[in-house]
RNA sequence: GCCCUCAUCGUCUAGCCCGGCUUAGGACGCCAGCUUCUCAAGCUGGAAACGCCGGUUCAAAUCCGGCUGAGGGCACCA
């Protein structure tokens, strides 16, 4: 199989993406699939919007496509820049409603050639027909009913202006192909009988438009979703129709959800946008989607984009289907977050934050991208409950002590939202360890404020206060359980279960606020 | 209903093509321990799979057949 792939010097692939909703996952990978092969082979990755079905097709999220490919870092060689705008390449256009002149000879060529026949049949007909076959337990199918029509006919009823479609002449034969993933695959084309390929002489539907593009494209190699065996013959006999050379077909194994359904709306997400705007890194994303029925023969899990190009090979894919596994995407993100750069993971961040409303722009004005993930100058911010200000420096310390705690970056404010509070909503309980008394944590928070206080200003700083609190949590208890001292601490700073180290967040705070949260816990337990 | 495809831990998978090196390896998740005020990270250890039945063979997760199960497709959608 490997001399298959390797025949074609310099492969052309395509991913070829209809605008009728924002772009899925499942494009996404095989997008990145596509991209890794060609990238692999020093070939050519085209982007190409098949919006032949002007109903459902929409600009929005033709936009919503070539943003998300970008965000991924799938950029593509030929194909729509823009939304709206031209092309690069030179076997555009790269939208198929742009493309009408193009179908229309070959679609011609079929008439003359009666490979196609015009058919007026009606959607009632063509039901009963279809029940009328399931009935007889045959696959539902049409049965020709206008294939031997004569020319007189057919002109009769195209000046009686009565609708039609165009249908395909099914030579009715066994079609066999050569997969590069499942190998030789075999059918019979009987099964689906004269099927419909144009809507009229411009607007072929998508099996033939497929084809007629993939030629004019000259794609050698399409690499598409398993949903798509079925449509492989029926494509395969159109190229034979059209005394075309079919490209090499490579069927991807489908993502399914956790019911092992093939995945959709109904198991969350589906949208690459959903999943960026929840916080999942491209980098985290493209690792994840790769490794969903494809992987190297190493034990290494963790690949970059180029990487994957090194290791990429089709013969390395899975022929059987891949649950989609949100835990180990948020592994892989909860790993890359650990390995960003800090001042990036900052503004990477800030957005989550107002969003929350924790923080603001300080000039009104300042438009904050609503946008998840843009690019954000660094500067200062308000804090919207106290008024203050604060440095993007601050931020960066509060964000680096969150960093390996970080899964995705949605979950930025509700770890850090107590350093932008005024007052922390706590219940008293809470500052308790293990079998503490009231008056222990009161003279532990006492005792802490006292070491505190006698720390100055410029010695305020985490390793200091580390080491002075440690000191005397061990003074403080005889069991030698730091906990009755320093628990007291943190929640007192933080309200909160689980956060980072008191020492680390006092730093912060900063003295007169470390302070002010210690009495204001010590008041929590007098009340 | 008909056609096609697939089948190793809960999940992603290595091994299968070229049978013995497999007490079936790794990762996520889970459990335990270490570290530790907590959480996380990190480290160490653990539980966890060849769908079933036949055949071939000295020997089968690996080759063959059947069964079962799962998925996909059957539009004037793509």
């Amino acid at each position: 199989m490997a001399d298959l792939e390797l025949k074609i010097a310099r492969p052309r692939v395509r991913i070829a993406p209809s605008p009728t909703g924002p772009l899925h996952i499942g494009t996404a990978r095989t997008a990145l699939f596509n991209y890794l092969f060609a990238k692999k082979h020093n070939g050519v990755f085209i982007l190409r919007i098949e919006d032949t079905d002007l109903e459902r097709s929409k600009k929005e999220w033709e936009k919503d496509i070539i943003e998300g490919l970008k965000w991924l870092g799938l950029m593509w060689d030929e194909g729509p820049v823009a939304e709206g705008e031209g092309y690069i390449g030179n076997y555009g256009p790269y939208r198929q409603s742009e493309r009408k002149e193009i179908y229309k000879k070959y679609i011609q060529k079929l008439l003359d050639e009666g490979k196609a026949y015009y058919c007026f049949c009606s959607e009632e007909e063509l039901e009963a027909k279809r029940q009328y076959f399931m009935s007889i337990g045959q696959p539902p199918r049409y049965n020709g009913k206008c294939r031997n029509l004569s020319e007189k006919e057919v002109k009769e009823y195209l000046e009686a202006k009565k609708p039609y479609v165009i249908r395909f002449k099914n030579p009715n034969k066994k079609v066999v192909f050569n997969d590069l993933i499942h190998g030789k695959i075999e059918s019979d084309s009987s099964e689906f009988g004269d099927i419909v390929i144009a809507k009229d002489e411009n607007t072929p539907l998508y099996n033939l438009a497929a084809v007629i593009d993939d030629f004019e494209m000259k794609i050698t190699h399409v690499i598409r979703g398993e949903d798509h065996i079925p449509n492989t013959p029926k494509q395969i006999l159109l190229y034979e129709a059209l005394g075309l050379k079919p490209p090499q077909f490579a069927h991807l194994p489908l993502i399914l959800g956790p019911d092992r359904s093939k995945l959709s709306k109904r198991h969350g997400a589906v949208a690459l946008r959903e999943y960026r705007k929840e916080g999942f890194l491209p980098e985290a994303l493209i690792n994840f989607m790769a490794f969903l029925g494809w992987n190297p023969d190493k034990e290494r899990e963790i690949y970059s984009l180029n990487s994957l190009i090194k290791e990429f090979s089709l013969e390395r894919c899975q022929k059987s289907p891949a649950v989609f596994n949100k835990r180990k995407l948020i592994w892989f993100n909860g790993f890359y977050i650990r390995q960003k750069n800090i001042d990036k993971l900052t503004n990477l961040c800030l957005p989550y934050l107002i969003e929350a409303e924790l923080i603001k722009p300080k000039i009104e004005s300042d438009k904050y991208p609503p946008v998840f993930g843009g690019e954000i100058i660094r500067q200062s911010f308000i804090i919207q409950e106290t008024g203050e200000i604060v440095e993007f420096e601050k931020i960066k310390k509060m964000i680096a002590i969150y960093q390996e705690r970080l899964r995705v970056l949605s979950e930025i404010p509700e770890l850090i939202d107590f350093f932008f509070k005024k007052d922390l909503n706590y219940k008293k309980e809470l500052l308790k360890w293990k079998d503490a008394e009231e008056k222990n944590i009161l003279e532990a928070l006492e005792r802490a404020e006292e070491t505190l206080q006698k720390i100055e200003e410029k010695d305020w700083n985490a390793e200091n206060l580390k080491n002075m609190l440690v000191k005397e949590a061990e003074k403080f208890s005889k069991v030698g359980d730091r906990g009755y001292f320093l628990w007291p601490i943190r929640v007192a700073l933080t309200g909160k279960e689980a956060s980072a180290p008191p020492f680390e967040i006092a730093e912060i705070l900063g003295k007169e606020k470390t302070l002010e949260r210690i009495k204001k816990a010590k008041n929590l337990l007098q009340s």
